[in-house]
DNA sequence: TGAATTAACGTAAGCACTTACGTAAGTACT
DNA sequence: AGTACTTACGTAAGTGCTTACGTTAATTCA
């Protein structure tokens, strides 16, 4: 194995392979401790008919970066273990269009907290992992040789199941995380506004005391996502500033918050209740529209924001299953419409 | 493929098997086009075997990261082929030691000019992939990709086989490759030590004044690799300050230039040419016991050197073989016996 | 000096892909 | 409408590895 990087770029491929096979001996290793009963290889695929909705071999192949054959054969396994179904297309009687079961659907909802158990170890061991590419790869190395990377994922998951996540209203001592949470996505997809400076520096002055609501996602004490419900106009709300912690996606924690917000709007009687978004938000969108926001054909007249170009208003009878019912696959049927 | 990005660290494995089989294809596509019967995925054995002498199966899977098995049917298939030989240890009936044959091992010392391209190419993709480890990885799949980094490595690959490598004496406008030369390897394995600085920065005054010579590689105009004779005191000189450009190793200059230096040795009718070096330059030793070169049993007194912790004295008798038929072999068995 | 254990290694079978190939359905062009 | 073509996809066979297993040789231990 030193010998390998002492080979410097000529071992590159080897290093690579053996690199990918630790891996995914590392995530079955995490199923089986946890019990759940699915190949790592079957993840590109199955992540992607959950995130995308039914989709043709073809079309998952290319997406994934794999070859016809070998989605076809993956499929015809997960087929015959239950986790997709396929009917052909009947626009076009050459495609198959794969699916996930309903059991299928039900298994995967209980992945959140291993996904997200991975996604945070496997991002401290990459974090670990520092300076130039070469250097970064003989980091991960040791972290995957001597049996760190597992443990780390186990404890994560270990943690992240033991504790269930709260909301909660606002208060003072959290009010560094409503700036700290939202100034993340809003840094990294956009550039932070006027207007959201003014909303997350002083929220009591420009939230609460106009008669609106914040409230944080908490787990096991610490705040990992947060959310607003501003009051625009008697009656009239708006849903802003929804933001969860990158390392802490998939534990429910956005759909909780939502909710929050959509009871409390009930709870103040309000009329209409909008949000103002952006289309690259996709898994925001889907979302909001599992809990029961419908698209508008315009954008909202006299928008607060630059970077909003998708407005859409809450719809009770719109509401498309319970966060405990795999919104996921809801949202990427509306998906799958919006095109 | 952009989906496998999107998943961040849950898709690492797909993505490391990608980049892995993306680079196999890329080094057989190089081998291809540049006439070589060789399959990638025998590079780690062979190479093993080329720098490390001949070896057991199961001591070069643990080497590799393999297992036996592995091994054991890549040898078979080198066998039959033609590039490996196979006789069991007399020691120890059970093991085989594999061997480079005559014939692989001259084909492999045409692989120079291919491994250097493969080398500069790789390192040039991997230096622009740069980053936190995961923004690396997308750099080096989009160079991959847009198959620049095959089109780099061919490109480098003629340039390395139409200019040839070039010995020419000391002029004042390569002063500064001197010392830069030698400050890469100095500071990567240990420090620049006074009498270096001294040396480095003054050549005319410390080396060519007192009798000595400095010698550099040129290949196609630049100066890839430097080296000094230095005369110690009448008739006793000391072989110095060899260095070559990382990037350009495996192009014969090392032995070029070492090859100079005791010409110029012999012209200057010296008696004794002695070296110091260390025992973590592996390479560097190979060359000089190869050249002729004999290993001391002390270390020599009154060293200048704090990282002297070899003494090496050359013997014409003791040389192993012109630089074009295969140094690199005849200097494995060597290290064998170096232990 | 056997007997049990361990080590080295080959062979077979399996696995996750691939390439090669065949078939059926859609598309484009006359 | 017929003919070439392209597209979607399944199946078979191949590949580079793995695990499982068996054989033989060395080592350890009573």
């Amino acid at each position: 194995m030193m010998f390998l990087q002492s080979q410097g770029e000529l071992a590159l491929g080897s290093r690579f392979k053996m690199l990918s096979e630790a891996l995914y001996a590392i995530a079955n290793e995490v199923y089986r401790a946890t019990g759940v009963e699915l190949d790592a290889h079957a993840f590109p695929l199955l992540r992607y008919v959950q995130v995308k909705g039914p989709a043709t071999v073809t079309q998952i192949a290319q997406a994934i970066g794999q070859t016809h054959s070998a989605v076809s054969q993956m499929a015809a396994k997960l087929q015959r273990t239950g986790w997709l179904t396929r009917k052909t297309d009947r626009a076009d009687a050459r495609r198959g269009v794969l699916d996930l079961s309903v059991d299928g659907e039900r298994r995967l909802a209980g992945l959140g907290p291993i996904w997200c158990a991975i996604r945070r170890g496997a991002g401290a061991a990459v974090a670990r992992s520092t300076g130039p590419l070469l250097d970064g790869l003989s980091g991960l190395e040791r972290e995957l040789g001597d049996g760190r990377l597992l443990r780390e994922i186990l404890a994560q998951h270990k943690r992240l199941t033991t504790a269930r996540v709260e909301i909660k209203p606002f208060r003072p001592i959290w009010r560094e995380h409503f700036l700290r949470l939202n100034a993340q996505w809003l840094e990294r997809y956009f550039a932070i506004e006027p207007i959201d400076h003014e909303i997350l520096e002083q929220p009591e002055r420009c939230v609460l005391k106009p008669g609106g609501a914040i409230f944080f996602a908490l787990l096991g004490g610490e705040v990992i996502g947060t959310g607003a419900l501003l009051k625009e106009s008697p009656g009239v709300y708006e849903l802003s500033k929804m933001a969860v912690e990158p390392g802490f996606r998939g534990m429910g924690a956005g759909r909780a918050l939502l909710d929050a917000a959509i009871a409390e709007f009930h709870k103040r009687r309000g009329k209409t209740l909008f949000l103002e978004s952006n289309s690259r938000l996709t898994p925001a969108l889907t979302l909001y529209e599992n809990a029961g926001f419908v698209h508008q054909s315009t954008t909202r007249a006299n928008s607060h924001y630059q970077r909003a170009d998708v407005y859409m208003i809450y719809d009770a009878k719109a509401k498309r299953g319970a966060q405990s019912k795999s919104p996921a696959r809801a949202g990427a049927r509306a998906a799958k419409k919006r095109g």
